[in-house]
DNA sequence: GTCGAAAAGTGGGAAAAAGTGGATATATCT
DNA sequence: AGATATATCCACTTTTTCCCACTTTTCGAC
């Protein structure tokens, strides 16, 4: 499972070190074997063990693509979708349309989300995390999903 | 597998260097056998191995041909699909009525999408991004398959 | 608290592979 | 038969990949 924020460099090569925390599940998942797309919703990339994410991609593919919605977004999502291995030093090289698409430079921030990880330019992870903090903050109104959570 | 979104040049003579990233696979799948032909919805042109190629042809030749609208079909996407081959660089040659179908000139962008590739002029895949972020991005309505897709 | 060792993070460089252009040979058409 | 167009091959340049070495941090022991 990944859990944690995490503020890591990318190099001038456009290589990121694996923090240590996550390289071990990585390993043992998927042999450091990783699928990179992005978010379609956020300006962030999302990351998926290999063998998860040929899960989903079967859901995406399943979808009616005669529906230009659908057929669109399975352009953007299984189109962006690249394997990514991890060296041995534990480094990934991201891709420069990834790149492009999440405005990623130097400083960024990996977002375990349990299944997956998120990747952020740390400009933009701030500004989420603010925005975020506004609608989900102490006087928000908040949708009935979450109201009833059991926490 | 087909992934990832790569930016590629055409040289004056219509030819297109496969990525290395893809060639192993097309090795493997179809000995660099492919066949490309036109996407009837986009102004953009799909990359098939000939295997995969052959059983979708059988598909479109037993639609009921007396129908105007799938006889119409038939003849673009039967009409336009070329068998071409990799050369001994791993280039293919773009045969002059596919590229204008798809106003192919320098920059090109090759999409993979799992079974297949989309080709794109750079200049109409970033207009095309653009309109399926509008469909799919933090603001969009979303059709009920999408929405209920387990990310 | 400080020192030391080990692990993690960082940068750079050399070898290999991929991309690109051109030249020569072959085929086709008039 | 000549000329044009097409295809195949070769050679150069650029990029990418892989690996090594250094710096920094973290953790543990004294």
């Amino acid at each position: 499972m990944f859990r944690g924020v995490q503020h890591i460099n990318m190099d001038a090569k456009g290589r990121l070190a694996m923090p240590a925390r996550q390289r071990e599940p990585l390993r043992a998942l998927c042999d450091g074997q990783i699928v990179v797309t992005i978010d379609t919703q956020a300006k962030c990339l999302v990351i998926y063990p290999l063998p998860d994410w040929e899960r989903i991609e079967k859901h995406i593919q399943a979808l009616p693509a005669l529906k230009q919605a659908v057929k669109r977004f399975q352009r953007l999502v299984l189109g962006y979708a690249t394997d990514i291995e991890m060296d041995s030093n534990g480094r990934c090289l991201l891709p420069q349309p990834l790149r492009d698409y999440a405005h990623l430079d130097k400083k960024l921030v990996l977002v375990g989300q349990g299944n997956k990880m998120e990747l952020w330019a740390e400009e933009l992870w701030l500004a989420e995390c603010e925005q975020a903090l506004l609608e989900s903050g102490p006087d928000a109104e908040l949708p009935d999903e979450l109201v009833s959570l059991p926490l």
